[in-house]
DNA sequence: AAGGAAATCTATAAACTTATAGAAATTCTA
DNA sequence: TAGAATTTCTATAAGTTTATAGATTTCCTT
């Protein structure tokens, strides 16, 4: 086997390897982690039960993968943004969009990011723990930024205003894959105006 | 077998099913549902696995009456505040504060209603969704008012303020039972700010 | 086209789980 | 306290699911 000398994107193994975390993440966003089987991620796949260990070693790691994988996404894009350094306002709005698009895009791995990571025992959870807290610290730096430069009101404790935002964020995840065509725009301007500019007169 | 003239609260009989879905609330928020076997609920019981079938005729029907449980404390109380005509962010506060409360007194029941009704399969969620539904229609209600009233901002679109709101309380349930003591109050008094007066200045 | 590497298949063990039936024990009531 | 009703137990079938081992097929390189 040859290295070819200008690397392709992907090897063989690995685009098939990526097939299989996507058919992992399809079917444990659809059915949850114990709900489902490792015989339906193989009939996803076209191969059968046994063949899918050939790509992981187990079910857990299956959905360790496919829960890195979806963070890994979304803490790029933050990552970029923190670079770009924006107003708040406008950096607020651009998460909104991007989660609201990656919901489209991406569904069954925020979904299953979401709602299954808890399903890897504790033992296991340190890569994603790692992964989720500097999605967190990330959004700390962001809001902590905006207070010093006075684009965010300077009384609100950061770690709060930080839950809110993310929980604004889950429930548009838990609501999003119910609707069918939605107004991506509309409905993340609607979101920031709340959050950005609150619900009382 | 006779009934007391004035009625005792509860049965023998109501009494031990309410531990039991008290049992079964408990394993289903630590494990999930479908992580969970019916031996822990047993267990927790101090009875045998195949007893457990006195009280449920499935174990899905466990996780049914659970969330059923949940829900109703929730509603009752929604229900109550919507009567009481409260200034709008007074009722958000007061919103707010009670599901903190329940969240320490009741967190098995907030954990399983927020993260395991969806195991319940379609062709039985009727009345669960019946009384989130519910739920749902009486915070637009009381949004509604006060956009009548004019205490909250006439433009916001009234079903995405609800979901902004309803992610804001999911967020706290998510993160609270990684906490110790939290100050309430404190707590409450943020998340409010948050909401009602947004976070940009 | 041959030979080796990669990918998939077959078959199965081992374990676990739900749910049921009927027996046994406990509690209540007359 | 005897009999009836209630509650719990024992034992088990029936099904499901993960994971492994070794055989087989497909693919790639030379």
């Amino acid at each position: 086997m040859m290295e070819p000398v200008l690397a392709d994107k992907k090897s063989k193994y690995d685009q098939r390897y990526m097939a299989a975390v996507d058919a992992a993440a399809a079917v444990f966003a659809d059915k949850g982690y114990h709900g489902a089987g490792t015989l339906d991620i193989a009939e996803k796949l076209n191969i059968k039960q046994g063949s899918l260990y050939y790509y992981f070693p187990s079910k857990e790691a299956a959905l360790e993968a496919v829960c890195l994988e979806g963070v890994k996404y979304q803490l790029a894009y933050l990552e970029s943004l923190l670079r770009e350094e924006r107003p708040f306002a406008a950096t607020i709005r651009a998460i909104l969009h991007h989660t609201l698009t990656s919901l489209h895009d991406r569904a069954d791995y925020m979904i299953v990011f979401d709602d299954e990571r808890q399903c890897i025992p504790v033992e296991r959870r340190g890569r994603i723990r790692e992964q989720s807290s500097h999605y967190h610290k990330l959004l700390e730096q962001i809001f902590r930024r905006a207070q010093q430069r006075g684009e965010m009101k300077g009384h609100l404790d950061i770690y709060i205003s930080v839950r809110a935002f993310t929980g604004l964020l889950s429930s548009i995840s838990s609501w999003y894959h119910t609707q069918q065509d939605i107004d991506v725009e509309a409905v993340a301007e609607q979101y920031s105006e709340v959050f950005l500019g609150g619900s009382c007169v």
